[in-house]
RNA sequence: GGAGACGUAGCGAAGUGGUCAUAACGCGCCGCACUCGAAAUGCGGUUGUCCGCAAGGGCACGUGGGUUCGAAUCCCACCGUCUCCGCCA
């Protein structure tokens, strides 16, 4: 969330920055009254608490001086009581300004174009030249079918639409990936692996910013008031969550595996085919932890550290930053990592990176010690994906597919595939 | 799931209704003194947050409620940790 007081010396500029996004009013003006509003109380009762804790002292003393408290205590007792009242509004305000700060998103960082949607979002780079194919290529969920290592019609069995089920030398590929993955960022890029859990609760999801607004979005466990993850950066953003760091401990950077889950809501009939969109999908995410003044460096390197991996795999891609107006809820600023996708005949989203700068931190209260003795600071906080993994099995099996039906292992990958250089039928 | 114990500063731990919570005591850490230097010893310092221009004040003893003039202390609920039993990979 953004600090209420930046809100409060600079209101016009933060609804400036805020309305870059469009999409109407975020409660700006409501969250000004409550602070206002906040505030005056909080001064009333305080100065009473003042009162009634230095009165309430005298009462021991008075007693044993041998004088009658009663009618002092008669008065403190109408005094708590009123200050009961106050105190009661002071906590629903406070509780109603806190819900207010959390429904507004963050300022788009300077360098951030102004736009209204993805169509005006900026390529940055392209990386490779896509294959011309001297055959007609085929979808990667043809591909995978027709060699027997995906099965979707099964998966529908089981689960339903947008699930899969990998097979055989399908199953290993989207294992080598994760693995070819999880030791690139930890043995070259300098990340830790975390395997954290799967679940987690309300206030982790609040702390990243996936709560309280999408909660529509999440798989919900009732019994236990848990969320499927949507993506590792709750579980490990979170991981560091009320803590005070010093600054020897940053840069932090980690990475992790986890399954991802996305309900899909609002998006029936997009990407029904195929391994693009699906209620549970594999991810490797990286995130980062970092001293303010050095995260728009560290979103670069993340940005890097993604596209290393479709370097290493010998796949096309390109880098787009998003405007305002498709800027993620919690992002200051994002680079999209985009693969060429032949079936679509385009680059699709397959890495996401963004800076938080301190507004996720702020919501986790996680921060460091700038200095020995200093007062504690917020970190940045980044992450991005490295990388999706089932859209990255689907860009192997459209690029690499062969005349015959069968798809060529990308080198890299195939020391994690027991030497197999190709999947045939 | 059942029974019990526990949750106070970086750690250990005291406090069991009052004028003890920047919180006894110990350890750790930082500074100073002593020393050529170090050890030992001595002295001092070691939470965060909110309101306020400031002076100053409020809050926090796992979390949230309740009782009371006054709660770390009594009561209720929840969360977490540990031990035993049951179940289970």
């Amino acid at each position: 969330m953004l600090d209420i007081k930046r809100i409060r010396e600079d209101f016009d500029g933060v609804k400036k920055a805020v309305e870059l996004r469009g999409k109407g009013d975020f409660g700006l003006e409501e969250v000004r009254a409550l602070d206002i509003k906040r505030r005056e109380i909080l001064a009333q009762v305080e100065q009473m608490k003042n009162h009634q804790k230095t009165a309430s002292k005298q009462i021991p003393v008075l007693k044993k001086a041998g004088e009658d408290t009663t009618e002092l205590m008669a008065e403190l007792k109408k005094l708590s009581d009123d200050i009961k009242v106050l105190d009661t509004q002071v906590g629903e305000t406070e509780a109603a300004l806190r819900d207010a700060l959390l429904n507004v998103p963050n300022t788009p960082y300077k360098d951030v174009q102004e736009g209204v949607d993805d169509s005006d979002n900026v390529e940055l780079r392209r990386w490779g030249t896509p294959r011309e194919f001297d055959f007609p290529e085929k979808a990667h969920w043809d591909v995978g079918e027709d060699l027997d290592i995906l099965d979707f019609e099964r998966a529908a069995k089981i689960a339903g639409a947008r699930f899969t089920v990998y097979k055989g030398a399908g199953a290993r590929l989207e294992r080598a990936v994760i693995n070819f993955m999880l030791d690139l960022h930890t043995e070259e890029q300098g990340y830790t692996e975390i395997l954290p859990p799967f679940m987690v609760n309300r206030m982790a999801m609040t702390g990243t910013g996936q709560l309280p607004k999408f909660e529509e979005d999440m798989f919900y466990i009732p019994q236990k008031d848990f969320f499927l993850i949507p993506t590792a950066e709750v579980p490990v953003t979170n991981l560091l969550d009320n803590e005070i760091l010093s600054a020897e401990d940053l840069p932090i950077y980690y990475t992790a595996y986890t399954p991802c889950f996305r309900a899909e809501a609002g998006s029936a009939g997009r990407d029904t085919r195929g391994l693009i969109r699906q209620h549970q999908f594999n991810k490797v995410e990286m995130v980062k932890f970092v001293a303010p003044e050095t995260s728009y460096d560290e979103l670069e390197t993340l940005t890097a550290n993604a596209e290393e991996i479709l370097q290493k795999l010998e796949i096309p891609y390109r880098v787009i930053r998003l405007s305002s107006g498709d800027l993620g809820f919690s992002s200051a600023m994002t680079y999209d990592v985009e693969v060429w996708m032949p079936s679509y005949g385009r680059y699709v989203e397959i890495s996401s990176c963004s800076n938080f700068e301190s507004y996720q931190a702020r919501r986790a209260n996680i921060r460091f010690r700038p200095e020995e003795k200093g007062k504690p600071e917020f970190v940045h906080t980044l992450n991005g994906s490295g990388l999706a993994v089932g859209r990255t099995v689907a860009a192997i099996l459209e690029n690499y597919q062969q005349a015959d039906g069968s798809v060529v292992i990308p080198e890299v990958l195939r020391p994690y595939m027991g030497g197999l250089e190709k999947i045939e039928a």
